[in-house]
RNA sequence: CGGGAUGUAGCGCAGUUGGCUAGCGCGCAGCGUUCGGGACGCUGAGGUCGUGGGUUCAAGUCCCGCCAUCCCGACCA
């Protein structure tokens, strides 16, 4: 391609209102256009990229037996009714009249499932796994982060169907390991991590995360042993050494201050480690429950709720009084209704510690689990953080930012059943088809690199997603280098080398500026004084130095270089 | 959807206590000189000042509504 002739050229200056790196670059290095919040254009070079993210997901879901499809854009209403899931989504309606509405899909379950059951009779015909590469729309309250979370976006869904449970995990392993081969392929670090799926839910499923700054999820990594957790629901240990303190005698005190941690520690002039973090909770159909942490550790509610499989709100304040409860002054010693208690596990190790009286503004000091109160049940509800100890290997954890770039669940029957999808096993028994899906965020993954792989130059685009894998810089301007450059541009092109050649007759310094924005993998440059030994200079978009190969030679370098 | 900020040429911005024909830089077009890290000179095209209303002799400038964009939060099957 001639960069003279290329639709959509770099830009000086960049709107002030992109928001993300990604939308930056993208934008300045014309790849992408915004037509408004969360909308994009794809200008021919972001178009190149994201075929061969899609070509590479393609090839992975072909690999795992998966068979390409393409479903409608308009879902009628109806069909949405099936599941129920039409709350939300009232903004993403298309009409053809008053009474034909359309919802546009924001994803495909509700046709998918009703499409599989028109040719899955048997257990022949399973297991089976469809999929498509298409736009999605969705109502975002907020879009942002320029192609990471827009209301219009492409993605590659894969609906699985199996005949039982076990034929499922069997194929969500396959699954697993495709979508891990995806990333790499696309020269990104992801990791797998169980996704926090609300409090209740059973249904399996797993999120890949690939870390970035500009990513909206914070995950806790073992950069030692690489094992990564949702933050909602990570566990990590805290470690200290066994607290041997000797028991002291039990004091009730005036205490004035105000109801948080740092109040109770300043005015007892300990550290929060040595307050006892009491907060009541309203649990449904239980009633209040008291959670105990140590405190300068948070609690969480989620991997609570998760552990009592009841959903939970704070106890309002009329509650809490009605209990007899002092806000601030709140403990398990003299209770006086003897609501119940558990505790996060950080409480094992609490000696001599500070907490209210359930009288307002007297504490106890000194207070001693098994001697003082006791405890229903201990379990681990803390919040992790960074320093927290890996559960596997026991190296500092790391809060880090990162995008959800995929993500897959087990759906078991919820679809099936809602749109009555059975298969006739071999007993002769009517079943319903067991089944999972699996999305990658196309135009995400494409943002994703841009934020992975950048420096202040601009973009790096890994050697399997760059638009064009060399980009030949004709530096000066005579009719031996024209016809030199020409002729190059020539022999890479006939031999399928994807070249981007920038023929413009600019100043040296716009053209490198230029390559180092586009970040294609291999530059080539070609000026009078390589020309005059024969030579070009080829340089790495990664690498700062660079090399004179004979330009008899560079057809073959390139080609290593590629397959390398 | 709540809170905040912004809106003047394609982009970045200036425009004073309201005052004449709305400016500057980049980019764009033409001509010439340049040619290894965002070259230079000359000439030129390009504007419903986001939008609707109001105040005023007079509004880019003041007031109100709306819209759009960005940020923080809520939401995200």
């Amino acid at each position: 391609m001639r960069y003279s002739k290329l639709f959509g050229k770099t830009k000086k200056s960049v709107p002030s209102d992109k928001d993300s790196v990604n939308a930056r670059l993208l934008t300045q290095a014309g790849f992408v256009e915004k037509l408004c919040a969360g909308v994009y254009n794809y200008l021919p070079l972001g178009l190149r990229v994201l075929k061969k993210v899609e070509n590479i997901i393609r090839d992975e879901m072909n690999k795992a037996g998966g068979q390409e499809l393409l479903m409608p854009v308009l879902h009628p209403i109806s069909v949405w009714e099936s599941t129920g899931r039409t709350k939300s989504m009232d903004e993403i309606l298309f009409r053809t009249g008053p009474d034909k509405e359309f919802i546009l899909g924001p994803s495909h379950e509700e046709t998918i499932t009703p499409l599989a059951g028109s040719f899955i009779k048997s257990y022949k015909d399973l297991p089976l796994s469809l999929y498509q590469i298409q736009e999605k729309f969705r109502y975002e309250a907020r879009a942002k982060s320029g192609v990471l979370r827009g209301r219009e976006f492409g993605m590659k869904d894969l609906y699985s169907f199996h005949t039982d449970e076990e034929d499922l995990d069997r194929y969500y392993e396959i699954m697993k390991q495709a979508y891990s081969n995806v990333f790499n392929r696309c020269g990104l670090k992801s990791y797998i991590i169980e996704a926090s799926g609300g409090a209740f839910s059973d249904k399996f499923s797993h999120e890949f995360q690939i870390p970035t700054n500009a990513g909206e999820d914070t995950i806790i990594l073992c950069e030692k042993c690489g094992f990564a957790q949702n933050l909602e629901i990570a566990t990590g240990k805290i470690t200290e050494d066994e607290n041997t303190e000797e028991e002291k005698a039990l004091k009730m005190i005036d205490a004035v201050h105000g109801p948080s941690v740092e109040d109770t520690a300043n005015f007892h002039k300990v550290s929060p480690s040595k307050v006892l973090k009491s907060v009541v909770y309203e649990v449904e159909e239980v009633g209040l429950l008291g959670v105990l942490i140590r405190g300068d550790l948070s609690i969480n509610e989620v991997k609570l709720e998760k552990y009592l499989k009841k959903r939970l709100r704070p106890a309002s304040a009329e509650s809490l009084k009605s209990a007899g409860l002092v806000p601030g002054f709140i403990s398990p010693v003299s209770n006086p209704v003897e609501i119940p208690f558990i505790a996060d596990h950080s409480v094992t190790n609490m000696k001599n510690f500070v907490t209210g009286a359930n009288v307002q503004n007297f504490d106890f000091e000194n207070v001693n689990i098994g001697r003082d109160f006791q405890i229903k049940d201990f379990t681990d509800i803390v919040e992790v953080r960074n320093g927290f100890k890996c559960p596997k290997c026991e190296s500092s954890l790391k809060e880090i930012k990162a995008v959800e770039a995929g993500n897959i669940f087990k759906l078991g029957t919820k679809f099936s059943d809602s749109f009555n999808l059975k298969y006739l096993d071999k007993d002769g028994v009517l079943k319903p088809v067991v089944m999972g899906c699996y999305g990658i965020g196309t135009t995400r993954l494409v943002g994703t690199i841009v934020e992975a792989s950048h420096d202040e130059k601009g973009m790096i685009w890994p050697k399997n997603v760059a638009p064009y894998s060399v980009h030949l810089l004709k530096i000066g301007n005579d009719d031996t280098l024209n016809e030199a450059c020409e002729k190059l541009y020539k022999e890479l092109s006939d031999n399928g080398i994807e070249v981007l050649y920038d023929d413009r007759d600019e100043s040296a310094g716009l053209k490198l500026n230029d390559a180092d924005l586009i970040g294609l993998p291999l530059r080539i440059v070609l000026s009078k004084r390589t020309l005059s030994e024969n030579k070009v200079e080829v340089k790495e978009r990664i690498k700062d130095d660079f090399n004179l190969i004979d330009i008899s030679e560079i057809l073959e370098f390139v080609k290593n270089y590629l397959n390398s």
